[in-house]
DNA sequence: CAAAATAAGTGCAATGACTCAACTTTCGAA
DNA sequence: TTCGAAAGTTGAGTCATTGCACTTATTTTG
């Protein structure tokens, strides 16, 4: 058990690999609701049921694993530098992370991608329950992180608010100048009820 | 052309009643998911064709028109009372019309339905997206409420946000208190960036 | 009023995502 | 080397949803 390298799973992440490969090829090409699941899986080389043993949905396959999503967005709140109100430090980090929430960020067809994403209704959803499953988890940090309640209201609605703010941001030109008039009524609002936050 | 009331109209709402009838009975009886369409069309006895010329999907049928929705959501920003600020007048609507939202409000087992909503993931979905749907009038009502330019952000974010608070409201035990807390956070937030409003 | 337009409703077949139940192949570990 | 678990396959099946051709009832109109 030196590394968990054998064969047998580096063929289950190349098959994995191929599907996803296979399956944004050609829904960049003819649109991811021109494409079916078995299109998908015979330019993969694999059948149906494959595909599904290693994806849970047509939508999964657009999107990478988000494991370390909710680590990144609690660490965002418990260790932002000192001084920065809790607001500003997940204004940051929605920044940052915005580009990189989507699988294939090294693809050329970035642009294309995102445009898909954002205009294909099954998959701007998709997206959003991605990015929101880790509202309790974010909640929880902020609770945390300001000596509240656990069931504290207002840190669930900063945390939810949070996390919303990142869809008006997207659909901006300017991300940067979105991010900052909508955090900034967080912010406000937040050091307000929270003076020592 | 009296009234519309035509003997063909009469009996189209009728078999529509009938379909939303069975449904809730069947749902809140066996769950949504243990319920297929054709269940529901055999206890409406019409034919699973007829549903879907009745009720666009599945989840259509737990859920009534929100026609006017819109329209009053956009009233309670532009009609609010003088003096009240625009989050206020929005915290008011949403509580007064939290218990609206719902097709059959008349219903003695509401209790049930509310919670079967919640706990089933395609009809919460559903739920979600017929109550943001518009989001852009309401943001449009705000910005012509306090004279913005159309794409003002804060704006844009206050709506969201306000709308996004209903689901915290509606999973607390409390919805008042909650409502305050959440609209305290927008609320202060607001003053800050538009001091006339 | 008769006939022609209109709309509700039906049956059936099909698509497309997803699941299930056997079965075969291929590794990995003892 | 053998044995079991995991990957993969096939094929049939479920479920929501749509399209098509058809019947029936109700309007509308000439």
């Amino acid at each position: 058990m030196t590394e968990p390298t054998g064969r047998r799973e580096r063929k289950k992440a190349q098959t994995r690999q191929s599907l996803a490969d296979a399956a944004l090829e050609l829904f960049l090409d003819r649109g991811y609701d021109q494409v079916g699941v078995k299109d998908v899986a015979d330019a993969a080389d694999v059948s149906v049921t494959t595909l599904f043993k290693h994806f849970p949905s047509k939508e999964a396959l657009v999107f990478d694993q988000d494991d370390d999503l909710e680590a990144a967005l609690v660490a965002a709140v418990r260790d932002r530098t000192p001084g920065q109100s809790i607001p500003q430090a997940l204004r940051d980090h929605i920044l940052l992370k915005q580009t990189q929430f989507a699988v294939h960020t090294t693809d050329p067809r970035f642009a294309d991608f995102t445009r898909m994403v954002q205009e294909t209704p099954a998959l701007r959803d998709y997206a959003h329950r991605m990015w929101t499953r880790h509202e309790a988890a974010l909640a929880r940090a902020i609770t945390e992180a300001v000596g509240a309640p656990e069931d504290d209201i207002s840190c669930a609605a900063l945390a939810r608010f949070a996390l919303e703010a990142r869809g008006l941001i997207l659909r901006h030109a300017e991300p940067n100048r979105a991010a900052d008039e909508a955090f900034a009524l967080l912010e406000h609002g937040w050091a307000a009820s929270h003076p020592g936050g």
